[in-house]
DNA sequence: ATGTCGAGCAAAGCTCGA
């Protein structure tokens, strides 16, 4: 069972990119993230017609996140998370798909930093943290996958000089992703790239990030005990970050067995 | 400090968010 994450960064705008790359690759999931689109808007029979089922949570114009499959149906168990306000943000969806409980998430970017974007930033995440220890307990297999705005470690960017200020990289945003993974999540990608530098998954339009490989690594996928025992595989399809009108992500991927 | 990209609004360039 493949399951990939892929912040799409407008799924109408590149459209014709993500349909290509649902045939080259062909994963049984998908998380989508950064939509912007409103529920009207979302593309449901282009990807019907690519052989996905769909659930998605939209927005105008900001946000919106999906899940979609070519196996069973994704069960939607929820469309944002407990105690969200209600500012009409699209940036959690879970559902359960063939056996396993599937998150795609978009965590706020919360720049810039310091201030209400970023406080914002924070009380989400700590939103995401206590949802995420009622869905451990559980001991079901979960798969929490999408765009975390968080380089978790020095490890995880190119060169951090000119981040320092940032909300990607402060201090308190990697404490919530280390006290997120405490609770016993394993973060797949670093699981099968222990070695530095692990892939990149993003690399920002600015400064010819991509042709000079300045990328980070924001895209994570954080299985519960359950899913990380069936974990075999996990890469980056990075070649899909060199093609025309790219998103500024690339899809990342795990397989379980 | 800047850089790039794309959409919305509204009729062209500015603003926003990333």
């Amino acid at each position: 069972m493949r399951i990939a994450t892929f912040n799409i960064n407008g799924v109408n705008t590149r459209l014709a990119n993500l349909l290509d790359w649902l045939e080259a690759a062909r994963p049984d999931v998908v998380c989508l993230q950064e939509l912007k689109a409103s529920d009207a808007q979302f593309p449901a029979a282009a990807i019907r017609a690519a052989g996905y089922h769909a659930v998605w949570k939209g927005e105008h114009r900001w946000n919106g996140v999906a899940i979609l499959s070519r196996g069973g149906e994704p069960v939607a168990t929820r469309r944002a998370l407990p105690g969200e306000p209600s500012d009409g943000q699209g940036r959690y969806i879970e559902a359960a798909v063939d056996g396993v409980l599937i998150a795609s998430l978009y965590l706020p970017n919360g720049n810039p930093q310091p201030g209400p974007k970023f406080d914002y930033k924070l009380a989400w995440f700590e939103r995401l943290t206590a949802h995420a220890a009622g869905l451990m307990a559980s001991g079901a297999p979960v798969v929490l996958a999408g765009d975390y705005n968080v380089v978790p470690t020095e490890a995880d960017i190119y060169n951090s000089r000119s981040w320092k200020k940032d909300a990607l990289l402060q201090p308190e945003s990697r404490a919530a992703y280390a006290r997120l993974l405490e609770q016993g999540w394993t973060d797949a990608l670093r699981e099968r790239f222990p070695r530095d530098p692990p892939p990149w998954t993003f690399w920002q339009y600015f400064r010819q990030a991509w042709e000079r490989d300045a990328g980070l690594r924001i895209d994570h996928l954080l299985l519960s005990p359950a899913a990380a025992e069936r974990l075999t595989d996990a890469g980056v399809d990075r070649e899909v970050r060199g093609r025309e009108r790219a998103s500024d992500h690339a899809p990342v991927w795990i397989e379980l067995d």
